[in-house]
DNA sequence: TACGATTGTTTATCGCACGACTTAAATAGG
DNA sequence: CCTATTTAAGTCGTGCGATAAACAATCGTA
């Protein structure tokens, strides 16, 4: 009974581990037609929401350290997705714009999220619902670890 | 309308994405305590739970690949918790068994199920139900993959 | 003006992940 | 039998993500 603890299928974490990456592989080959990674695509998706965002505006909705980001970002500039320079009014923050590359890449990912849904075999208020449990979980993993 | 399918609140994936991503800063600390990286304690979890495996059946239940499995299983039995051996019957598999370090880590281990499902802010039945959804929807996506 | 806080970059390190290929062994078919 | 195919694992090459620690530049404020 307290074995059952340790037990894989038990575990929470390996659902989540191993439905990312399903997830991933499943948006793998989408995503090489864009010439994006999955979190450089996290990354166009916040921004295709709102241009022109900083660093530490993204990091903080992507829950990713200016560490992390700096390296991606240079990559997607390196790529013609954006474009980044420093702020007039703040120059220690740095704005992240969309080229109209990046921007145009809006319309081509348009076709992933019903490819998703579909291969979910599930409804989109089902997943609505379900990603809305996930959510509450991570807030209250993120509130314990801070 | 339309639009809100490219929103990032939106995305299971990302739900998906950043609430593994809490649960490994969650297990980070307690890891580095057993020298185990996240994927490496899954694999010890496999192995708590069934001595002996071949390489092939740890990826099917972790769903890795060899070319994954191998080196990390190196450096698991360059940790001294595991022991890499040929099998007699078929030489083609490589059987991989616990050190008695290994199995006395999972004393260790045990402390951790714990900790998560306190910082889970929950219960263990809803916890149970939530992770039985998401195996049901990684089910899903790793038939519309294959 | 000086000090602390904020923002982002850099550096170093490490491991995961995968594709493509290779090797070796087992199995099936002619 | 003996070949051909399949299977199991390892190798190689590549790349990215992630973090920690140290650093630089700027801002705000006392």
């Amino acid at each position: 009974m307290t074995d059952d603890l340790l037990k894989l299928d038990n575990f929470i974490c390996f659902a989540l581990y191993s439905a990312n990456h399903a997830m991933n592989r499943l948006y793998k080959p989408m995503l090489d037609e864009l010439n994006l990674t999955y979190p450089q695509y996290l990354v166009m998706v916040t921004l295709w929401e709102e241009d022109g965002q900083t660093v530490g505006g993204i990091g903080e909705k992507l829950f990713l350290e200016s560490s992390t980001l700096t390296p991606l970002l240079k990559r997607l500039e390196a790529a013609g997705f954006i474009q980044r320079t420093r702020s007039k009014e703040d120059e220690r923050q740095v704005l992240i714009r969309l080229t109209s590359e990046g921007t145009a890449l809006k319309t081509k990912a348009a076709t992933i999220p019903p490819c998703i849904l579909d291969a979910s075999n599930t409804t989109a208020a089902e997943l609505t619902r379900l990603k809305a449990e996930i959510v509450t979980l991570r807030e209250a993993l993120n509130k314990s670890a801070a």
